[in-house]
DNA sequence: GTCTATATACGGATAGAC
DNA sequence: GTCTATCCGTATATAGAC
């Protein structure tokens, strides 16, 4: 009988090599991007030589297409569950997506600027492998989203509460650099300000959808 | 009496080889960023020579950094007028301040992505050469905002507003990629749902602050 | 699978003619 | 000032030994 060569029971602590390199990867192309990323600091950062890197994953943009897919389906995370609950209000849904992606994003702050970022060079690419769209407008948030927009009767867009909503909670992550120098804040007091919000942004949305 | 190299009267269309690269830098840089732009593909834009691009600007880097120093200006614009004016009101000067900056940022979007991204990848550089933080905390809007705040009763940082409203400003032109494939829109109509945004972020912000 | 050494490509920059 | 041709560093990718 043939021995094949060891297949690792894997997942214990994954960290095999090829766990290692995509882990160095995710990091180095978040923080700089694609083009700025080079496939020596990634190898150097996984603690690995270069040609390993190669070995595993071909060249450097097979190498980012994984990353990226990852990436997307991470920032995609629950968001697809909360917003499709046919059990829960309006309000209990923005604070669920305000609460979790807050604490994602402090997790990885740089997730969404290189998300963006990568989509301003490659958008056919990359916005359909979101797979939003499919869903998001016929969601049950969406939905409540619009019967609220209409209660209103101020004949103001859903579209705009939803852009606001994800501009609350996203974009100080985006603009965190700027905003962190120009507050003075040390990246612990910059993370309290954004656990304020979590609780902050629903109730500022619902004002919005109540106002005349 | 020696005769120096005719200086051109300038300005008539300012299309001095000069001012044509520099055109063509702003282009390219501006949408693909500077580790991904090259200087190849500048100088084709500009419809001239590699060579000449060196030989007036020194390097790459360089004129980096004149369109950068150029562009931050543009984005700090009217801004510090605005937020300076003694005479109107807070609900006057958000109001001024959307719609000066949405103007702007239609005519062009990618500026914020641009900015944003390169100020993750030079922080220390290029955060300072903005130069609001000396003033933007002292001036009368803040202090408007203040007041406004501790009015509301709530207790909420008046950073947050701030926040809020740079946001609703500029995210909706971070993430248009996303945000037109998501709700299929053409640029012509999604420049027209910025157009309603600019009297009602006024409105918005006007009510968090009253918000109990 | 992992390394060292090397081939190959690409992009920024310069030399030198006009 | 503007061009063509070329240099040279750097980054990706592969060959081949272990």
């Amino acid at each position: 009988m043939k021995a094949k060569a060891p297949k690792k029971v894997k997942k214990v602590v994954d960290s095999t090599t090829e766990e290692k390199i995509k882990e160095a990867a995710r990091k180095v192309f978040t923080q700089k991007g694609f083009a700025a990323s080079r496939t020596r600091d990634i190898a150097e950062e996984a603690g690995i030589n270069l040609a390993l890197l190669n070995y595993y994953f071909r060249s450097k943009e097979k190498l980012f297409d994984i990353i990226m897919t990852d990436n997307i389906r991470h920032f995609m995370m629950d968001a697809k569950v909360i917003v499709s609950d046919e059990g829960t209000t309006l309000r209990a849904k923005i604070e669920l997506i305000a609460s979790s992606y807050i604490d994602m994003l402090i997790q990885h702050p740089d997730l969404p600027l290189f998300i963006l970022s990568e989509i301003r060079a490659n958008p056919e690419k990359l916005v359909q492998r979101m797979g939003f769209k499919e869903f998001l407008f016929k969601s049950s948030f969406f939905r409540q989203l619009q019967e609220a927009s209409k209660a209103g009767q101020n004949n103001i867009k859903p579209l705009h509460y939803f852009i606001n909503m994800l501009g609350m909670i996203v974009f100080p992550f985006v603009a965190s650099p700027l905003l962190r120098n120009l507050a003075e804040l040390k990246v612990e007091e910059f993370n309290m300000l954004m656990q304020e919000r979590k609780t902050l942004i629903a109730k500022w949305i619902e004002g919005m959808l109540l106002m005349k």
